[in-house]
DNA sequence: GCGACAG
DNA sequence: ATCTTGTCGC
């Protein structure tokens, strides 16, 4: 009998892979359309080979204002392998996130569904919140795109093999490299797409992962090693 | 076997 | 992610 639940993080790749297709049939697809008044940015940064400094930005909505921000720092063994990050950075982010006040809606930096097993970071540690969570990541993982968005504010699918919306590539400045916008939990990719756009100011990442990846570097420099 | 591969 | 300088362009 298998007991591993979404508490366990050590554990080797193919068990890994193993308790993400069982997490990801917990995920909620129903919509949040709602105005958030506080939401938050996730992000990790590693001052050295094997540790991670976890920030949460704590922001409002309406002004995209930093309102306060937590951290947490932690060894971190599990190595870094593609398909299965939030292995890695789910401990730190977990904890920090344990110290910071409840929030509407998260920002992480990654994918959401837009994975291979359906179950990116934002998706995986939507399952430990009872919050919507969005993925925000700068490259894609899986999945195929259709098209190529040119103007801000426009966005092109991307598809699994057998055609079904994962999420889209948004275009948040002119001219530059696409995000790549999918659910984490509890959101469809329309209203993730739309609140991410609400959150973009004039850079292409949007304020809630932005401020959060600043303040990870800043703390960084900050830590006594 | 070959290519792809979030952070 | 991290290691690193300058440089092209709006």
């Amino acid at each position: 009998m298998n007991t591993a639940n979404i508490h366990t993080w050590v554990m080797e790749p193919i068990q890994a892979i193993d308790l993400q297709r069982r997490l990801r049939k917990r995920l909620v697809f129903e919509d949040y359309a709602g105005q958030p008044e506080l939401i938050a940015g996730v992000d990790v940064s590693f001052p050295s080979r094997d540790i991670a400094l976890a920030v949460v930005v704590i922001m409002e909505f309406r002004s995209l204002r930093v309102i306060d921000y937590f951290h947490s720092v932690e060894k971190i063994d599990t190595p870094y392998i593609p398909g299965l990050l939030s292995f890695r950075e789910g401990p730190p982010i977990v904890k920090a996130l344990s110290k910071s006040p409840e929030v509407d809606l998260i920002f992480f930096d990654g994918h959401g569904i837009a994975h291979p097993r359906g179950i990116g970071i934002a998706s995986h540690i939507g399952l430990f919140v009872e919050k919507p969570t969005i993925g925000i990541a700068k490259s894609l993982l899986y999945g195929e795109l259709k098209g190529h968005p040119e103007e801000k504010g426009e966005k092109a699918p991307i598809h699994d093999p057998d055609g079904r919306l994962l999420g889209y590539a948004v275009c948040t400045r002119k001219g530059v490299k696409p995000v790549f916008v999918s659910p984490g939990n509890r959101i469809t990719p329309e209203s993730a797409v739309d609140l991410v756009l609400k959150t973009t100011g004039k850079y292409r990442i949007p304020e809630p992962t932005r401020q959060a990846h600043i303040l990870t570097q800043e703390l960084k420099d900050q830590l006594i090693l």
